[in-house]
DNA sequence: CACTTTTATCGTCTCTTCGACGATAAGGGG
DNA sequence: CCCCTTATCGTCGAAGAGACGATAAAAGTG
């Protein structure tokens, strides 16, 4: 309001990178080469530059760090996080980004973090302290916002390759919520839904069994009744 | 990341404050006393001091600019803005906060804003440009939230008084989503969801027509199946 | 006071959707 | 060929939502 100084912050991003990896709802973290926190594990992210924008730094750091561009996948701001003392060394505040990336051969190693690598959000979660800062409170509300546009979005697409199965679409939600969904009824839910998944001309046989029809994403982002958790 | 010297930002925090005033959804916003947009109505708001959470910076221009407290109500953030430029006078990165409050007598005119008042979403939010700096679209953020969280939570209780009959409740969502809800299907789903409402002891005749009774929040914040927009 | 208007509250009917689960289809491995 | 695995289709019963009829209880009006 009034036009005098401002206190000095800085602003960071901080990204909550999520996956499926082998059955297991995984995040990706980087080990931190300095202090304060050096040697734990914390969530990718820096500072913001002068003239950009705060999707654009998002975007970066997650090229940066992963050799990532989010063109597969998804990317949204999660929420800000400023408490005083959250960083020992200065006034930070920092806008979290919420990413879904599809699983990748490997977090291809960058620049900036040789070191990332995708981690199993329940171990990252059982012990809060278990990541530097006050990254374990962005990672469960990240995860928790994941958990929940699953149900109502037709987002847990974009943890899947370009072609997929509607079994490996089951996967995926069985992995992001931890539990058991009915095939049968999943089945007919999702190819029920209008727009939310498009056949290709292929089937595939990954995986053994009767083989399965391929899908592509729809155009449809709401899902309309949604797909409620158990 | 690195610990090398950071950009100067400014943060702030700006507050989309939305009640319902004689069936019409509206939001707070004061008169800019000075330039940049001199004249022009904005959303109340102000810097984050060097001490202080953003939580309780959102709370105190709350308190300054409305003399309001959100005992009654709900606060929660809604989402950080930080495109270059956004203010002609330096970078800053504001973070919006989403309050819901009750009708009040006046939005009693604090200090910093003696021009503080409740305008109908609609009439700001019909010709985009009508609020100063990006605080159209922050605006609009925090109407479609409020719209959406109607849905599936008990939030439209943080617009009604402390006891309120079914009929008040019912104008809330009319008002907020802009349609017509059948009364008896209403008064079904709210008065059939455990936890939603408590009866108290009283019923009231305010407004003509049979007297109600009237109810008090529950502990329930969830609406689970939730109640849809048409 | 009889009558109309207004709002509240209770019920009924139908349609959709969901969860549980049976049945069949179509691959691979022994 | 038999078995195991996954995919896909169907059926049944319960729950919830929208449309809407019916009754209740106040205030206003002649």
């Amino acid at each position: 309001m009034a036009g005098s100084e401002h206190p000095p912050f800085a602003v960071t991003v901080d990204l909550v990178i999520l996956t499926v990896r082998s059955g297991r709802f995984a995040a990706l973290v980087v080990e931190r080469g300095e202090d304060p926190f050096h040697g734990r594990l914390a969530l990718p992210g820096g500072f913001v530059r002068p003239d950009e924008d705060l999707p654009d730094a998002a975007l970066r750091e997650l090229r940066e760090e992963t050799g990532l561009s989010p063109s597969l996948g998804h990317l949204e701001q999660l929420a800000s996080y400023g408490a005083p003392g959250r960083d020992p060394r200065q006034r930070v505040v920092s806008v979290a980004y919420l990413g879904l990336v599809p699983d990748l051969p490997e977090p291809v190693a960058g620049s900036d973090a040789a070191s990332s690598r995708f981690v199993p959000v329940d171990d990252l979660l059982r012990d809060a302290g278990s990541l530097a800062f006050d990254h374990g409170r962005i990672l469960a509300d990240g995860v928790e916002r994941a958990r929940a546009k699953l149900e109502y979005t037709s987002l847990a697409t974009a943890f899947c390759p370009d072609e997929f199965t509607v079994g490996e679409l089951r996967a995926v939600y069985e992995a992001v919520w931890g539990v058991e969904l009915d095939p049968r009824n999943f089945h007919r839910k999702v190819t029920g839904t209008p727009g939310f998944l498009e056949p290709t001309v292929g089937t595939t046989t990954r995986g053994g069994g009767r083989p399965a029809q391929l899908y592509r994403r729809g155009p449809t982002t709401a899902l309309m009744p949604p797909l409620l958790r158990p």
